[in-house]
DNA sequence: AGATTTTTTGACCAATTGATAAAATCTTAC
DNA sequence: GTAAGATTTTATCAATTGGTCAAAAAATCT
């Protein structure tokens, strides 16, 4: 059930030096193919070690996914942590926009984790989703909430915006092949980025009316 | 490689059953565990047959899967096809969200299956997405690229606003779980897609920024 | 160095899974 | 009703896969 390690007091350096190449390669995987799409035997390959030396250090394969998924969730919600009640309203859902934008470019693999396992109805994190995250959004919303009431921002479903947030800016990491495929491979990767975050910026701000 | 059914002339009237049968319960497996993490006695146990049977009609896993992304495309594409050149530009984009909004309500299942296939790097489609669907983009693009020279949109990237387009009503289909935990059991799903159709429309013509 | 503990590996297992073969059953055209 | 063809099932395979075990090899401690 737990680590395969046995419950000595601390970590020698070769366990957190082989547990973070073989989370390393099971990111690689699992984001890239899913969960039961990726292979214990792929991962150690991919890790440089055999499988059963996998399965020294995780005690299975969920016990790999588990540990990439709990180390995941902190950095996922940290840009939405930063969104400050007391900034400038529309400064903030701007910035939140490009730290979101900015984790799907620098860090796509993690992106398609989340967005593989909430696919297949989260069946490993809901308890994550319906306890941590509701709680930190819940919060946030409140904040939109009462900016919306002291009319520093048109009125609209707070949990909507945070939806549409998501979706726009994990599409870029999410649906990359697609997105490539629409903008040709001549678009590098900052041309991109920018093209994206000048656009957001203009669609959450302004809208596409003209004159409005 | 081809179908089991050998190529006699016309189908069966039991072929065209079963095989809507299959395809039907391949579609439940598929949308929910992505192609890996489906089985083909999952599928035809879904479908009341055995294994044997269903490999019958279909000649491999593969071979069910491309019949259904097949069969998808069309249905797919439906929605930005009937986007009219001629027609009052936010009115035709806020129509055009409503009626993808309206698929992920009506057929989140085939969100999911094209989501998984996108996330997992489009192995089994990506020629149609840089062909057929490459060509249709392109041409809308250029459409609302006409609309915003007629100074009757803002002017922004066509392709990335077909993103966000695309991004946001899907996100309603394939992070489900996670909307439905953010909003709480108590929203039924009528409500919710209201409230999802008035938040976008708000967004998409006039942004957050309060008198503007 | 020698003892002890940690790490690594090769051999192996049982279960699952995609797929096939051949026989049995059912439909349908006549 | 019967023969030809279509459909379904039972039995079976080979490959893959998650995981175990015990012994070998390294590393660490004294």
């Amino acid at each position: 059930m737990g680590a395969s390690i046995s419950s000595s007091r601390s970590e020698t350096r070769i366990q957190r030096e082989k547990q973070d190449i073989i989370l390393e390669a099971a990111l690689d995987q699992f984001a890239s193919r899913g969960f039961r799409g990726s292979t214990i035997d792929q991962i150690a390959d991919a890790a440089g070690m055999s499988k059963p030396n996998l399965l020294y250090y995780f005690s299975s394969k969920e016990d790999v996914h588990k540990k990439l998924i709990e180390r995941l969730l902190d950095v996922w919600l940290a840009p939405l942590r930063q969104m400050n009640a007391s900034g400038d309203p529309i400064a903030e859902i701007c910035s939140y926009i490009r730290r979101k934008l900015e984790m799907s470019r620098d860090m796509p693999r993690e992106s398609r984790l989340f967005a593989n396992e909430i696919l297949q109805g989260a069946p490993r994190i809901i308890s994550m989703i319906e306890g941590e995250l509701k709680v930190l959004v819940d919060e946030k919303a409140r904040i939109i909430k009462g900016w919306m009431d002291e009319g520093k921002l048109v009125r609209a479903d707070p949990y909507h915006l945070l939806f549409s947030i998501w979706a726009t800016t994990q599409h870029y990491a999410d649906f990359d092949v697609q997105v490539r495929a629409m903008l040709g491979p001549d678009k590098d990767g900052e041309d991109r980025f920018e093209d994206a975050a000048n656009f957001l910026n203009q669609l959450f701000v302004h809208g596409l009316k003209p004159g409005d």
